[in-house]
DNA sequence: CCTACCGATCGGTAGG
DNA sequence: CCTACCGATCGGTAGG
């Protein structure tokens, strides 16, 4: 009997390692082939919008032939849906690693503009514009799930904006000074283009001299 | 010979009228129809967006039949542009209506957020909506022709912006801060309504409040 | 994931 | 503007 390999029977099927399961080759392919389609996806979405942007010019983008991305995908809608999904998840771990605890409201509010501006528009970033743009191509059940992320996201935001009204830094209606931030900053979709003069950090500074007024007491 | 009518070959066809040609019920009719069109495809270009609202829908709308908008249109696409091409006219009628020239360059610039608020949400105004939101859905040649026409209606907006940046009521980069002030304007579309309790004269305040500081000599 | 395919729908047209 | 229609394309599926 080997002492090495005590009462293993080669016959039997392969016990399940212990702990996390190492992903066979398989299993590997697949989640790229999903994430290459989440992207293509978000690309194209982006570019010609859902109703244009056909499962065929998605499928032909990955290498793959016009009905494959129904493998991975029940149907174009849940694709679109993930893409949000997908995009709404990495910008709140970005924003989650990015904020400082302990920052005063301004500083704090400029890292939240610049991390969100990085979200935006960072290299191969068409997640959120996405969601930005074609919100009204979701149904009602995938709304209402994307509005959670989205309400957790912008919980953030609440308590600096609040801490800024009070001192005089920010005026006017808060709820509206918000609603009026998130549209210039979500915008900057439309115009902001990497290869312009102004980088982002110039964009963020713009940004916070036209919201932030001198502290008053 | 008739003293009244001397000369007149009533064997031959209807002179011209002079001044303005009354139109005829056909030409009055056609005009009703193309303008009930144009407010039918803004209205569903919005709602659904260009790839999904179809020409059938938009037929429908109106009591036409499934082909007859081609009778008044090329094609969806210029059907598309022709609802942007109006909205643009349109908004640059109010604005220059509503523009008092020898304002004070805040009261000027609450004028031109006010008339702007009133061109996205007025009632029955979806064709500027739709221009922001399907930009990407004009060829080449439309988006030089619309982009002529907003070049004229941002015109009115440089030199309010730039005299408020020399009294230092707006501070940072006055490029940057048009985009930005114009997203948050713009971004309105999104969330805006009428039934909300802010009124547009509520968001104006909000915005003049948010963007203008207190003058520096 | 490919092969082979289907039913539905869509923009657009000819002719009146 | 209607009637009647076409060719193309599209999302999606069965079976392997």
């Amino acid at each position: 009997m080997s002492a090495l390999h005590p009462f293993v029977d080669h016959t039997a099927p392969a016990r399940r390692p212990r702990g996390r399961p190492r992903k066979t080759l398989d299993e590997r392919d697949e989640g790229n082939r999903r994430q290459d389609l989440l992207k293509a996806a978000a690309r194209l979405f982006r570019r010609k919008g859902f109703g244009a942007a056909t499962t065929r010019d998605i499928a032909a983008a990955v290498g793959m032939h016009s009905g494959s991305p129904f493998y991975h995908f029940k149907s174009k809608g849940v694709l679109l849906y993930a893409v949000m999904d997908e995009g709404m998840r990495a910008a709140l771990a970005r924003q989650a690693r990015a904020l400082e605890p302990d920052a005063e409201p301004a500083a704090a509010l400029r890292q939240l503009i610049r991390t969100h501006f990085d979200t935006l528009h960072g290299p191969g970033r068409d997640f959120i514009p996405v969601m930005l743009y074609e919100w009204r191509s979701l149904n009602a059940r995938q709304r209402a799930a994307i509005s959670r992320l989205q309400r957790d996201y912008e919980a953030a935001w609440a308590p600096v904006l609040d801490a800024l009204a009070a001192s005089g830094q920010l005026r006017g209606d808060v709820a509206l000074a918000r609603l009026l931030i998130f549209g210039a900053l979500n915008w900057s979709v439309q115009w902001f283009n990497p290869k312009m003069r102004a980088s982002l950090d110039d964009v963020t500074d713009a940004a916070m001299a036209l919201f932030i007024h001198e502290e008053r007491m």
